[in-house]
DNA sequence: ACGAATTTGTGCGTATGTATG
DNA sequence: CCATACATACGCACAAATTCG
């Protein structure tokens, strides 16, 4: 889970919320947390979970997108990418 | 507390302008005419009040946060906080 | 065919954070 | 200290695509 430091610090210490959460997302997938062809929960609901705007739940998802992990349908919902399709830039 | 003239803030030549500033934002706040838990304007906004740049209204509001008696929240904006959560280290 | 509900796409405005010259 | 640009973040509103009754 995430801890944020609401109303105190920022992004400046450590990363920006976005990229936090795109590691939190990038864990469930990895742990099967998120599994392989399902869809994960919508925007609203990661905005719900994470308590965050969907700024940021929209840049995390889309980083996973660019890394063939996420999968995104409009109007139907974001779905689980199988490892062979992940092209992982490294970090 | 600052002078004004025509509209113009008077600047003193023996203080930096970001302490100058920050001083009457702490009189600002301590007389009320910032109210607790309420928003203080933008930094864009002091910035045309008392027509400086960002960096000296950042480093006088950065100034009062570490006092205890602002509250920044990004994205959203900046308030005041209760005395209670003062912490005046002196002067 | 229709309309409602859901989900993602997009754009706007505002505010703060960081970086650079 | 000033000026500027861009990144990050929040909130809202509306559009487009899809699903379902």
């Amino acid at each position: 889970m995430i801890e944020w430091d609401r109303g105190e610090p920022v992004w400046a210490e450590d990363s920006a919320k976005w990229k936090q959460l795109a590691q939190e997302l990038r864990e469930r997938i990895e742990s099967g947390r998120y599994r392989s062809r399902k869809r994960i929960p919508s925007q609203r609901q990661l905005e719900q979970e994470f308590g965050v705007s969907r700024d940021v739940i929209r840049q995390a998802v889309g980083h996973l997108v660019a890394m063939g992990m996420l999968k995104i349908d409009p109007g139907v919902g974001t779905s689980v990418l199988p490892p062979e399709n992940w092209r992982l830039p490294e970090e």
